[in-house]
DNA sequence: CTTTGGATCGTCT
DNA sequence: GACGATCCAAAGG
């Protein structure tokens, strides 16, 4: 599995910078018995600490969100709905508390070990689609909340094996949000059948990202 | 394809 | 005590 770690330089960028150029890094995930689990990132979410309304660092720190507000580079994982993980790439200056939300991968390798993870998943485009899938197939869990995606011993990393982000990443609406619905800090693969389905009414397109601040 | 309701519990007010 | 950065199954077009 080619590619190569990115250094942790390279996350202290803005959340709403770095979301489109995730788009199709490598998600890794390394397994005790030597194999691995590998997805190309085709959908993320920005999240913007302070400023951002939607973002669990908005109130300030509490024991759940204390990852954000550490260095860049390291994973934010949080349970949802009582029985679900999901988890973020922290980025931004320490302190900002930004992070990006990883909503669907395009399963790459280790797809056996993800298909008995996700007992249920009919089609291989259901594995890692939608942030819960993914932590599901991928094996990723609280335990992971913290971890350090830079280091050489790390389980989980980030990898660029040359694919290009798109060009014209689409953009739209994050998904489920009850605030600040209008901000359009979601961003995709266009085409990507992997992309989790949008729920809440509107349709995506390939737009320009607005700029930093929320509207409102 | 879409809509609807239930599951389930940590977190913060 | 209320509310989720969700998912799934079931039911209807």
């Amino acid at each position: 599995m080619g590619g190569r770690r990115l250094p942790r330089s390279w996350y202290g960028g803005e959340a709403v910078e770095l979301a489109p150029l995730l788009l199709n890094k490598l998600l890794v995930v390394r397994d005790p018995g030597g194999g691995g689990r590998t997805g190309r990132i085709v959908e993320v979410e920005a999240y913007a600490g302070a400023l951002d309304p939607a973002s669990h660092a908005y109130r300030g720190p509490t024991r759940r969100n204390r990852v954000m507000f550490g260095p860049p580079g390291h994973l934010y994982v949080y349970f949802s709905y009582g029985m679900h993980w999901c988890a973020n790439v922290v980025c931004g200056p320490p302190g900002r508390a930004q992070a990006v939300l990883l909503r669907a991968l395009a399963p790459v390798s280790g797809l056996a070990a993800m298909r008995d993870a996700r007992v249920g998943a009919s089609r291989e485009r259901d594995l890692c689609r939608g942030p819960a899938r993914l932590t599901q197939a991928l094996g990723i869990s609280g335990a992971d909340d913290g971890a350090d995606l830079v280091s050489r011993s790390a389980r989980i990393h980030v990898l660029d094996d040359g694919v290009a982000p798109p060009d014209e990443p689409a953009c739209g609406p994050r998904v489920g949000l009850s605030v600040a619905v209008e901000v359009p800090w979601r961003f995709w693969v266009p085409e990507d059948p992997h992309v989790s389905p949008f729920r809440g009414g509107g349709r995506g397109r390939r737009r320009e990202a607005a700029p930093f601040a929320p509207a409102g």
